[in-house]
DNA sequence: GCTTTAAGTTAGACGTAACTAACTATGTAA
DNA sequence: TTACATAGTTAGTTACGTCTAACTTAAAGC
């Protein structure tokens, strides 16, 4: 409801889209060019070069003239913030919710730039919290599952939670 | 990721928040005035002139000149739509998540417009689902509680899934 | 009825982010 | 070495969403 309230150097969504789809390609190509990114982001590669060049006046990617495409360091660590963001709401969305991943992924894309620190460390805590029973599908979780599936609680043995005490987490 | 697609008459964002202001001002106010919907979103009064244009142009919103603001009923289907979905986000934060309310508020704002109708539905069945249980507080719920707080998994006694049966969904 | 004030409007500007069309550089193949 | 295809760039346009400044209307008080 509210207007959202970016500081003052705060980048937008499609800046730090830039730089996330830069860094990936920069895993998986031996030099990152602006078609590769044009590409990928499904724009055209007058847009790349723009948004290039505004990431370069932030000090967030070097690019010489007809070169390839470079992240500087902190260019690279919000790109990590970013994709970090997205791997964790991608896994809530397929592990817990159960969506489908194609689905999930957009999601993920959407809310990954925006999402609070606070909700964030929520979420991550979730996240752990449902990996931490030993076969991955805490029985609450598999309840959830059918209950999603069939509108049904189901009843479950009087064992289900007794797991939880099998973890890591005494000393 | 990858690009969003916005279906060709899709609503910005904006417009979305736009219609949500003016439903939720019509419910607490006689009439909608330009002044009120500028002080709740936190822009000029100029803005919101040229923004309820543009829904008038789609046939979202009325508005006779120097007169009051008014949304058809489609229009308030899209607002009703979008509201419903900022409930079932801030639900699902401050409920499951345990994030702080006003935190809770504005991510759920950043969400609203853009979640998809699978994930959507998966968190209507996992709020649900969470409050199926008599006392609204799950033991599953109650172990992550003290998981996110302590990092460390509770152990619980075995009767704490039980009460999954107690509930209304047998027949 | 006039005046003042508050509310609404218009015009014009700016920043973002995309696009097309047209131009330029690079590198490979003949 | 020249020619061509590919890649990168520039210039100019469009749309959106905001703003400020200045103007207009409506309503309330005197």
């Amino acid at each position: 409801m509210s207007k959202s309230n970016p500081g003052p150097d705060a980048l937008t969504m499609s800046s730090e889209d830039y730089l996330e789809t830069i860094m990936l390609l920069d895993e998986t190509h031996d030099v990152v060019r602006v078609k590769d990114v044009a590409q990928k982001m499904g724009v055209k590669r007058p847009s790349v070069v723009s948004a290039i060049k505004s990431l370069g006046k932030k000090g967030l990617a070097v690019h010489e003239h007809y070169g390839f495409i470079k992240l500087t360091s902190e260019g690279m660590r919000i790109a990590e913030r970013v994709y970090a963001n997205h791997k964790l709401l991608y896994a809530f969305f397929t592990q817990v919710l159960g969506v489908n991943h194609e689905i999930a992924d957009r999601d993920a894309c959407m809310v990954e730039h925006n999402i609070s620190e606070e909700t964030r460390q929520k979420l991550i805590k979730f996240i752990e919290f449902v990996n931490k029973h030993p076969d991955k599908e805490a029985p609450w979780l598999l309840n959830f599952r059918h209950y999603a599936k069939t509108g049904k609680v189901r009843l479950c043995s009087p064992m289900d939670t007794a797991d939880a005490g099998k973890d890591d987490n005494s000393t």
